[in-house]
Order: C-alpha cells, then structure tokens, then sequence
RNA sequence: GCGGGUGUAGUUCAGUGGCAGAACUUCAGCUUCCCAAGCUGAUAGCGCGAGUUCGAUUCUCGUCACCCGCUCCA
C-alpha cells in the first residue's frame, strides 16, 4: 500500500462522486467534505452494519441518538473545557509552538522559583532564544456556539467534540426505561466536532466527524476482561468486512499519555500508507473506568450508581468504550478494496481494470441493469426489471455506451452484480448476470432474478 | 496557526505578457454491441481578489484550498 494507493482512491472519490472538497464552488473550507451520492451510500452502509453488530443483534445494547448541543456544565463536568483548552505560544524564532503554562512549570522545576517576568525570561526549549514568544492564545478544542437571540456569556455552548458524553447523561434514563442492567451497553451513532490545529490526510482527519460510539457498563472489576472482549470483537468486525488482518494492528496507549479518564486505551490502527507513518487509528477502546458516571454525579448532583439487588451492593459501573471514526472507516474500506486488475479486452490487447472489491453489505450499489443495446425495446425490459429490484436493494440502470464500458464503470464502484438484458431475453425470458470480482456469468430466468440476488445479498 | 511545496476542463497533463491545447471522462446520436479507449457531434478550464501594464492564465502582492512537516487523536 503506497501512497499513490491513497492518490488513486481520493480521485476516484472525487471522480465518481463519493466525496467532494465542502463549498467547493466558494474555493472550499478547510478540512471540511461532502459525501455524493456513492459515498453517502457507503457511508449508510457501514453505519447499518455497525448499528446491527453492534446495538440490534445483541440484547445487552440499546440504541441512543443524543443532541450535539449540551449545557456546558456537561463539558466543565468532563473535563473537556478544562483539558481541551491550552494557551499556546509560539517561539518567534524557529516557529515551535508550546503550551505556555508547560514552559513556566518547567521554568520553576528547574530554577525553583516563578519566571518574573514571565515569558520573557524563558529561553526556546528548541532554539535557545530567549524572551521571543508570541501573546499566549487560549486555544480550545471544542467549537463554540451562542444559543439565543444575542450572543452573550449565558448563551454559550458547545459542540460536542464526542458523542459518549450525551449517553453518560442519560446514563439512568436508558437503564430504567430499557430496563437493562451490567454488563449493557449503549450505542450511539453522531457528529462530533473538534477544532483540529492540523486536519488532514483527505478525510482522515476533519474538524466535523461522525463517530460510532458505544459506552458499555460493567461491574468494577470484570472491566479488564470486558476492555479485552471488545478489543476482539471490535477487531473482529473489520475483518469481516473485508479488512485484511495483516493490515490491522494494535496500539497500546503508553500510560503516560492516557487521556483524562482513561485507565488503559488500546487503539485499532489500519495501514492507510500514508506518508509518513503509514498506520493510522480508526478506533480507540478504552477503559474510561467509572470517571464519567462519577464526575456527572458530582456535579450535577444526581446518582448515577447502580444498586446491585443480586449482591445488595451499590457501585458505580466502569465503562467500556470502543469509539471508532465512520469517515476513517469509510476511507479505509475504501484503501483496502481498490484494485487494478488486468483484464483483456475483445481487440485482444488488454486493459486496466480498476475495481472496488468491496463487501456486498457496503457495496453503493447492489446491482446494475444494463440492456445490452437502446433498440429493440430492450431498455423498458431493463427498466421494469430495476424497478422491481428496488424495491429491495440500490439499483443502477445504464444504458448508455458499450457493454464492457458499462461493466468497467460499475467495477469501479463496486457494484456486485451485472445484470443484462440481451435479444434473447425478449424470446427465453433470462438475464444474464455477471459477477464483479471472477467476471463470471451465469444465465438467469427472469423471475428468478430476485431470488438470485436475494441468497447472494444476504445482510444487505 | 508557523515553515516548505502545489494550484490550467470531471481526471491526467501541455502552453503563452496578445483569441487557451490534448488525451481520457461526461452528454447526445450511430453501430443486434457480453468485458472500456470504433464513428459523428456537443458540454466543459487558467482557485479567488487586488496591483503593474495598452493588455495578466503568465509578473508582483494578498487570500483560499490541497500536500509534506510541527500537532492531535475517532
């Protein structure tokens, strides 16, 4: 996987509509993307299949859909405007930036006295330049917005910069209306937002992000085994979606660097080959312990403990959390199917044929119907065949250009299945339908076209 | 945000201080057409703004976006 691989993938994007550069038209917005056609479908896609692993195949996960916007004391409660505000400064000589509250704590460590003059007394860590910084800027990660008529303090929100924290306040909503217990877990899928010093690598790294989020809750104690479990099964989940494993790793947060809440984070990273570090993360899996339910309890003054009938004992869950980003996954299901075959063509030389392996479940389209010619009446065949299959899957109708053009074009999106309707359909009644990845073909009565489909597109 | 690089059609690339070119794509038509690059035709571009100039896509400045680094993490 090289970094072309990634060129290659962010032009078809572009090309084929999965995803364009945000207000284009306007010279764009940084680091923000619009999904097209396709990639609000593949997007839809992975969404279902997380939505089903993870919350309606299990009886021990409910569903959350929570607001964007909350009270701030939610933020202030955890921990978020207090951790994600840093005051930055820059040095104006080599154009390192630090956190200006670090360089004085490093100041007083080592000559055991505050800097009198603040940051005029400190010297550049990197360069040695003395005194030379820029005016130290508050700079906070979640984005700000006003609610109401005029933009006052009163009125001050924030977005969320992640959706657990909309679950942890509902945290004794859920449990008692969906009568769940420990272990269960609750799902969420949403926009985050975060103001990003550095976005990028296409849209690997955005200040909007939709994220796929569970908290699950455990009994204190069973957290370590629970963390392992989901580590697994969140592993597990990549892999049969078509990841290769060999391009899956794990990467164990080194303790000193553990976020606020967190006890021990074990992040799944996919090989995206960028440059560079070529691995990135596409999900973290923490055990944020009982940090959450905890400090919400505190300052809001509401218990959130569970009492345990079983044991008559009363404790505060630990939580489980494997957060995966729904835009990294996307580019990585993406990375991970583009090929370019070859493949000969009728003239007898042979072509290029890129092709979007993609798993039936998150494949755009599921199916084209292509009437091998515009005359003969073949199209309106064609055509009550599509809408008929609609009515069960996405289905593409083209009839426009040569056959093997047609095929090359529904390769490249990944479609499963070609469906076409030829002369002979008119007399047999039969179809014949042309596999994505082998190009085999195999002939198919009419009618049974949507049982044919229905055994191969099980799960879509 | 700072430093470096880049910016010409949907894509990949030419080019010039004096009317902007190609290939592929897309669209329409032709071709009984099952694995693209046959035929005819059409659409479509100098990221944006200002300056210099008789005239700027070209030179200068600013700005915006993308890529690489610092950073951060879903």
């Amino acid at each position: 996987m090289s970094a072309s691989a990634i060129d290659s993938v962010v032009s078809l994007a572009k090309r084929r509509g999965f995803v364009f550069p945000s207000g284009e038209i306007y010279g764009g917005t940084r680091s923000a993307w619009d999904y097209g056609p396709l990639g609000v479908e593949l997007k839809e896609n992975i969404k279902k299949q997380w939505w089903r692993n993870m919350v309606t195949s299990r009886d021990d996960i409910v569903g959350l859909d929570s607001s964007v916007i909350l009270p701030k004391q939610v933020w202030v409660a955890s921990g978020h405007v207090g951790v994600f505000t840093d005051p930055l400064t820059e040095c104006l000589s080599c154009h390192k930036r630090f956190r200006a509250d670090h360089l004085e704590e490093a100041f007083f460590e080592k000559k055991g006295r505050e800097p009198e003059n603040g940051l005029l007394d400190i010297a550049c860590p990197n360069c040695g330049t003395k005194g030379s910084w820029t005016e130290p800027r508050d700079f906070n990660m979640m984005l700000k917005t006003y609610l109401g008529p005029v933009e006052e303090a009163s009125g001050l929100h924030y977005l969320r910069p992640e959706t657990a924290q909309g679950i942890f306040v509902n945290f004794a909503n859920v449990s008692t209306t969906a009568r769940k217990k420990p272990p269960f877990g609750i799902g969420q899928i949403g926009k985050s937002f975060r103001n990003e010093i550095t976005p990028g690598n296409f849209i690997f790294r955005t200040r909007e992000f939709e994220q796929m989020e569970m908290e699950f809750f455990v009994k204190p104690g069973e957290d370590e085994t629970w963390h392992q479990y989901w580590i697994d099964a969140r592993t597990d989940w990549y892999v049969d979606l078509g990841i290769s494993r060999d391009n899956l790793r794990l990467f164990e947060h080194p303790k000193e660097k553990l976020s606020h809440y967190s006890k021990r984070t074990v992040d799944i990273e996919y090989r995206f080959g960028f440059t560079g570090s070529e691995w990135g993360e596409l999900e973290g899996i923490a055990n944020r312990t009982d940090f959450d339910l905890k400090t919400h309890s505190e300052h809001s003054g509401k218990d959130l403990s569970y009492f345990d009938q079983e044991t008559n004992e009363r404790w505060v869950p630990y939580v489980i959390e494997p957060a995966a980003g729904l835009t990294r996954s996307l580019m990585a299901f993406l990375v991970e199917s583009y090929t370019e075959d070859e493949a000969p063509n009728t003239k007898g030389g042979v072509d290029k044929r890129t092709v979007l392996r993609l798993d039936p479940r998150l494949a755009p389209v599921k199916a084209a119907v292509l009437p091998l010619s515009r005359n003969a009446d073949l199209s309106p065949k064609a055509r009550d065949l599509a809408a008929e299959l609609r009515k069960n899957w996405n289905v593409d109708f083209d009839d426009a250009g040569q056959i093997g053009k047609r095929y090359r074009r529904q390769d490249e999106i990944g479609t499963p299945y070609c469906i076409t309707v030829d002369f002979e359909t008119l007399e047999d009644h039969a179809v014949t339908i042309r596999e994505r990845d082998s190009m085999a073909q195999e002939r198919i009565a009419l009618d049974q076209v949507s049982a044919y489909l229905a055994t191969r597109l099980l799960g879509c």
